[in-house]
DNA sequence: CTTAAATATTTTATACTTGAAATATTATTT
DNA sequence: AAATAATATTTCAAGTATAAAATATTTAAG
């Protein structure tokens, strides 16, 4: 391999690692405040909110591998998440007859009212975030990091 | 507040939302795939990865309060990776004369060789994941990025 | 100089997170 | 039908992460 080739890759090989790198730190940047407002404003945290978003999504419940699967964490990850949300009263296991290994969680009724009130905060702690970014530059990073994600397996 | 600017501000309300769960969503993907190589292939962590790269850019050691600053995670964490990087001889705690409350932290000599054989994958790995972005998509990508983050307290 | 304030770090309690092992149940093969 | 494989979930051990309390030490004020 000559020099100049090797410059050549070298230079594209960095300015992808400082992609990255900025990818993590703005998302850990969001992350962190979104983080603080859920504990400090609502006593939550963000893997319940998480589990609880995809709960309100749908309509007769999800199976626990099917939030594992959602939320792309370990299978006893969720199982944690899901013990403390039950002792809030925010959701529930219910039995599903025909299959005893399964069970079937969904939100209380208190679980949805509470999960609306957080995702409304949520939604304009975001936008108070990323207030400095246009609607088009919005679109913009979408697009470019789907090219990232394009062919992924999931 | 007319039903039009309702419909204005919610548009890019949504929009920015959904920026967000983009940037998490790519940064999540990313993350997740360094750390199964750093654990399968090198049997370390990435916490462990990120308190070695701060202290290899750094010539005489770091105090721990430099570290989680740096990091931007809390004292007490620091501690218990310092601790497991100590064990594994990666790392050293150095006393400091005169002042008894403080300890410097450095690489040892065996965990910067190993930190530098980390760093070569890591930029490898990071320039697989990310060879579907060109070099200017690459530098589009950081300057959207830092527009989120632009007069950020840190 | 001695109390009070500030600084540096560790400890503690709680919650997340993972991968792997264990359990339980259901489906499939012989 | 009995053995085996597949599926669903929980348990476990280890590591990460936080905020708050505790310790130790240094600095500053009176």
């Amino acid at each position: 391999m000559t020099q100049l080739n090797k410059e050549v890759i070298s230079k594209g090989s960095k300015i992808r690692l400082r992609s990255w790198l900025k990818i993590l730190k703005t998302s850990n940047y969001i992350e962190k405040q979104i983080r603080e407002k859920l504990r400090k404003d609502h006593n939550t945290t963000l893997p319940r909110f998480d589990v609880m978003s995809a709960l309100y999504r749908s309509n007769k419940g999800l199976k626990m591998t099917e939030l594992s699967g959602a939320l792309k964490v370990s299978n006893g990850n969720i199982t944690g998440i899901i013990d403390r949300l039950v002792q809030d009263g925010h959701v529930l296991r219910v039995a599903v007859e025909g299959d005893r290994r399964t069970n079937l969680v969904s939100l209380t009724n208190k679980g949805r009212l509470q999960f609306e009130e957080y995702a409304n905060a949520h939604e304009s702690w975001v936008n108070i975030i990323l207030e400095e970014l246009s609607d088009q530059e919005a679109k913009d990073l979408i697009k470019l990091l789907d090219i990232i994600s394009y062919n992924r397996r999931s």
